[in-house]
DNA sequence: TGCGGTTCCGATATAGTATATCGTCGCCGG
DNA sequence: CCGGCGACGATATACTATATCGGAACCGCA
């Protein structure tokens, strides 16, 4: 809740430095947790991080069976060794699912879980985590008034981010 | 944003009346804008409407069908009928799709379109529109902030419902 | 009446997303 | 050594959605 802005990622930043970042937390928490970041499972973090769109699991399935071609032999990878490492990488808030897009994009916080609320650029196509005490004290207190005991809330804000905003060229 | 309550339903109420009352908004709705509620279509939102929990695609498909082998022998229809109905559904703000279930629910509002924002209990599956004016201005509070032009927003609020919260018991 | 456009629908094929199941391997503790 | 467990390979299948083409029905109009 601490209203941090910006949002949406400065596009000439490092982006290198950004996913370098990702993973270094992702190493930090699975060893806080005892858990196994597995080559496939820190693979398939890192293909989620090649950018700040959300990406479908038969695209990361092809990411990795495309590096397995160019660095030898390795036989093919099947979906469920995808969905198995998505499955672990979501369970530890390293990546988050936009259900609108039945797609995976990399978790940005350091913290501990988190709702995964997010802003959609319908052109650019990045989603940026929201991070805004106001949306949650709003979905609280309907929650309050309704009676419903909220256990998750998916928010998912689609439209322009700032720089798509302008010029409203087609992609 | 009228803030209305309750917003989910009580299990002893009058499904029948609450499904006719739909349809019949549905075709004035039609009436209204020139559109046809053609038989397919006007059977898929009865189908939707048998409850207040969102139901697949093909699980529509299936009931349909059913239907089609009581009432004699017409052939089975296949899935494009049904999604052409859905979309022609959604498009006039009949029905909602539910994006965490990939399911589809009726809309219960009179009013022109709106955004879609659910409460859906985890345990009975039921799905209830929000009608609360702080989630949209919190909402657009923070896509201002960001610099972010909002198009559409998807908020589904997942949870138990004030019949099922009390009595942990598994569904 | 006949034409031409539009909408709707049937039918088939295929694309895209996700999971069930079972067997094996390797690790670690006892 | 061995038993349990977690991770993974491999295969099959389920579930969700769309592309495309052709034909029928309807409508407005000459």
């Amino acid at each position: 809740m601490s209203d941090s802005l910006p949002v949406f990622p400065d596009p000439g930043h490092d982006h290198d430095a950004c996913a370098a970042a990702a993973l270094a937390r992702a190493e930090a928490r699975c060893a806080e947790r005892g858990a196994r970041l597995t080559p496939i499972r820190r693979q398939v973090l890192e293909i989620v991080w090649e950018s700040h769109a959300p990406l479908g699991a038969y695209d990361i399935l092809a990411r990795v069976n495309a590096a397995a071609r160019r660095t030898g032999g390795a036989r093919e990878k099947a979906p469920p060794a995808v969905y198995r490492a998505l499955k672990f990488l979501l369970d530890h808030g390293l990546v988050h699912r936009v259900e609108s897009e039945n797609a995976y994009v990399g978790c940005g916080a350091s913290g501990g879980p988190h709702a995964a609320w997010f802003f959609i650029c319908e052109r650019c196509k990045n989603a940026a985590e929201i991070d805004d005490g106001r949306i949650g004290g709003a979905l609280r207190e309907s929650a309050r008034r309704a009676g419903f005991a909220l256990e998750s809330s998916i928010v998912e804000l689609r439209g322009r981010c700032p720089r798509c905003r302008d010029g409203r060229i087609r992609a």
